[in-house]
DNA sequence: CTCACGCTCTTTTTT
DNA sequence: AGAGCGTGAG
């Protein structure tokens, strides 16, 4: 066993060997922390205590599985044993076993976004509210918030909680959206921990029986836990008070979700004799790329000032490239990954592009499958929330639990069975009514009047369905049921009809659902399809199911910020820095905000290892149209000597412009061309020619704009009145002779005119 | 009732 | 650039 604490430095050691009592693990970035948890977990088990004994939870998904993987390699078998799990998950746990203590049966379902959006739509309709003054997302996070916070899960009434600004009634919507999943039997992720703590509090049983199980508990990000969360920690460790926490309140990047800093600030406080152990040495950067991070993280005025010790070199500098447009962006960071790998071995999977938010990631992606470079998305657009797999998960949701509303309205006229939004109202109606679950309506046919053909088939195919499924497992395996679900309900031939490449992409994504649920049966040979839903609404952040582990290990990893922590990158890319973008443009209007974003870009910095690239955009397009951009603040906290600053610029486009004159410029003259020092431009992209010019210059280099050679009376970006449209400016000259077409952008929209037919004026 | 088309509005991070 | 909605034809 020494052999556990050969690796480790004084304080990991410590804290590896603190098993009882409270401890408080202060554990910057790099500090070995991961290490250190698995080790302990490891050394609890070396002095007997049993692996079922022991709690671990994380805050992602992603940090689960990188936990449980760790503990494995080092335990062995028997780390299988160990609970690791995220908190929603061990709260899915806890709420399955007990639930029933406070009539919570354990068939519940769990609503996502998605389906707290479309409750939250039909409450709106019943009130006459118009969804598009009164916005559905607005109303979901809005209920999110007041149910995060401390008040409320101490009990306040919701009325108290309530800002009064609200033209409508929020507290009616509040409270219908809670009868309403009380109805459909279901629990949002805010209701998963707010259920646990009522358990707790509630339930003599549950606890003593949960204590008698857990003694030793691992209570990662702490930083990142909100009210509840800590509520539950506090209840489960009271018994033995065996209870390690470990966080860095420079990673706290949750507060948006009601994680509450004070949580690790003041545990000293809630427990008595803590041990407090402080990790400050770090293994993971070369001392360059640390230098640089603390530079920024310093700047934040509310923060505990931490020694943070390079154990590396000084390694190579970071590089600050500053590119024309978000394609110069993706064109150098393609080149430059395809430029190191030359040089030097490294794998695909070495390198990792960061983002602010998950619509940056397309253009990185346009440019790797270019290059033919393998990439995987974390994050983003989730598997599982996808139309086709999403609606036959319905059709699982409503067969486990037929009171679930939201999943019959998704599936009664999923395929198209001729049962529209009248024929769905009236059996809403007759079940308001009658006071019956509407699935009740249908069953026994007590639909009056005109009753569609289709919803006679819709019955008979439910019933069947709930026949077959009594016999799984068993007779039949989930996965052969799952089958069974898309042939019978005819979601498979009406895709099959469709025949389109979109429909049989989803086609291709069901067979993958079936794979995921044949994996899922592997591991849970005795699941019952209850069982499954209820995973599998906690697997949304989880990564396309069919990625085969080959590929994700030779892939080049993208990611936000936010899904990036806790893990590490010999090159990072850390991409749109500028102003608005990161930080970004609704978190700039106070303090918190901007230190929660510096914060993020801190956690960005420090997953990597040997280099980082930072890089921002002169312009920027995005639905609203070209911008201009200020480098963002973050940059100018690195000082110069940390950074190489270097400039890049594309010619190409995407087969658009950003023409037009309607741009906002915030006043940031782009005045860096002096260090043009053009980043390893591996190699030019073939541009098809019409392209070339297509890309607004920058202003410097405007005179060097050529002049069209097409034989037009026109010129590349002049401006011209159009009689039907107004002045605009021309941004594309295709063709020659009598077939000059000219493209002429009127502030947002552009069009295509044929010269010789139409009469522009010349305006300057 | 369905489908297709065109219009509008979109502006963060995740369990 | 894309989703979501309303409208109008079949």
């Amino acid at each position: 066993m020494t052999d556990l604490l050969k690796n480790l430095n004084e304080n990991q050691k410590a804290a590896v060997l603190h098993t009882d009592g409270p401890l408080l693990i202060l554990a910057g970035a790099g500090s070995g922390k991961t290490r250190v948890i698995t080790h302990r977990i490891a050394h609890l088990i070396s002095t007997g205590v049993k692996p079922w004994n022991i709690f671990a939870v994380t805050f992602t998904n992603k940090a689960c599985e990188e936990m449980k993987k760790r503990v494995m390699t080092i335990v062995g078998p028997q780390g299988n044993s160990v609970f690791i799990k995220t908190f929603h998950s061990a709260a899915v746990y806890i709420l399955r076993r007990f639930g029933e203590d406070i009539k919570i049966p354990s068939s519940f379902t769990i609503y996502d976004t998605g389906d707290q959006e479309d409750v939250i739509k039909r409450i709106l309709a019943s009130m006459n509210l118009d969804p598009k003054k009164v916005k559905p997302s607005m109303i979901a996070s809005k209920i999110s918030e007041v149910k995060d916070s401390e008040r409320f899960i101490d009990g306040v009434d919701v009325s108290l909680l309530l800002p009064d600004y609200f033209s409508f009634n929020f507290e009616e919507i509040f409270k219908k959206y809670q009868e309403k999943l009380a109805e459909n039997n279901a629990l949002d992720f805010n209701d998963l921990l707010i259920k646990t703590v009522e358990l707790l509090r509630n339930s003599k049983r549950a606890l003593t029986e949960l204590q008698r199980m857990w003694q030793y508990f691992m209570i990662d990000e702490y930083q990142d836990t909100n009210h509840s969360q800590y509520i539950i920690a506090k209840y489960l460790a009271s018994a033995t008070k065996n209870i390690c926490v470990v966080g860095d309140d420079d990673q706290s990047i949750y507060s948006w979700r009601g994680a509450d800093i004070r949580n690790i600030l003041t545990f000293e406080k809630d427990y008595e004799k803590t041990k407090i152990i402080t990790l400050g040495e770090n293994y993971r950067s070369s001392k360059q790329i640390l230098d640089a991070a603390y530079s920024v993280i310093q700047n934040n005025g509310n923060r505990k000032d931490k020694n943070i010790i390079a154990f590396r070199g000084d390694g190579e500098r970071a590089v600050w490239c500053m590119a024309n447009n978000e394609y110069g962006e993706g064109e150098f960071v393609v080149n430059t990954i395809l430029s190191i790998k030359s040089r030097e071995k490294l794998k695909n999977s070495d390198f990792a592009i960061f983002y602010r938010t998950n619509a940056q990631s397309r253009i990185f992606e346009d440019f790797l499958r270019r290059e033919n470079l393998p990439y995987r998305i974390i994050g983003g657009l989730k598997f599982y929330e996808r139309k086709e797999i999403k609606d036959i998960l319905a059709y699982l949701k409503f067969l486990v639990n037929p009171g679930d509303t939201v999943a019959l309205r998704r599936i009664i006229n999923t395929p198209a069975r001729g049962i529209g939004k009248a024929s769905q109202d009236r059996i809403a109606e007759i079940a308001e009514k009658e006071n019956l679950p509407e699935w009740v309506v249908i069953r026994d046919e007590l639909m009056t009047g005109r009753v569609p053909k289709g919803l006679d088939d819709f019955r008979k195919i439910i019933v069947k369905l709930m026949r077959m499924m009594e016999t799984v497992p068993g007779e039949l395996t989930l996965s052969q049921f799952m089958k069974s679900v898309i042939d019978i309900t005819g979601y498979r031939e009406s895709l099959r009809e469709e025949n389109t490449l979109e429909s049989n992409s989803r086609l291709d994504n069901l067979d993958e659902l079936l794979n995921s649920i044949y994996d899922y049966e592997q591991t849970f040979p005795d699941a019952a399809p209850a069982n499954f839903i209820q995973d599998i609404s906690l697997y949304t952040s989880e990564e396309n199911p069919s990625d085969d582990p080959e590929a994700k290990t030779n892939s080049i990893t993208l990611m936000t910020v936010h899904n990036a922590k806790g893990l590490e990158f010999p090159v990072v890319f850390l991409t749109g820095m500028e102003e608005d973008t990161f930080p970004h443009k609704l978190s700039v209007d106070t303090d918190e905000g901007i230190e929660e974003e510096r914060r993020l870009c801190y956690v960005g910095i420090t997953r990597a290892m040997d280099r980082i690239f930072l890089t921002s955009t002169d312009l920027r397009r995005s639905y609203m149209g070209p911008e201009y951009k200020r480098p963002s603040r973050f940059l100018s906290e690195i000082p110069r000597d940390l950074l190489d600053v270097k400039s890049y610029t594309s010619e190409y486009s995407g087969g658009r412009d950003y023409s037009g004159g309607g741009y906002s410029y915030n006043g940031y003259s782009p005045q860096r061309r002096e260090s043009a020092a053009s980043a390893a431009p591996v190699k030019k992209y073939q541009l098809p020619v019409e392209d070339k010019n297509s890309v607004l210059p920058p202003v410097e280099l405007a005179e060097q704009q050529e002049l069209s050679a097409t034989g037009s009376q026109f010129l590349l970006r002049e401006r011209v009145l159009h009689p039907k449209y107004g002045p605009g400016r021309i941004v594309k000259i295709e063709g020659s002779g009598d077939n000059i077409k000219l493209t002429i952008s009127f502030g947002i929209t552009n069009r295509v005119f044929m010269e010789k037919y139409t009469p522009l004026q010349k305006m300057n």
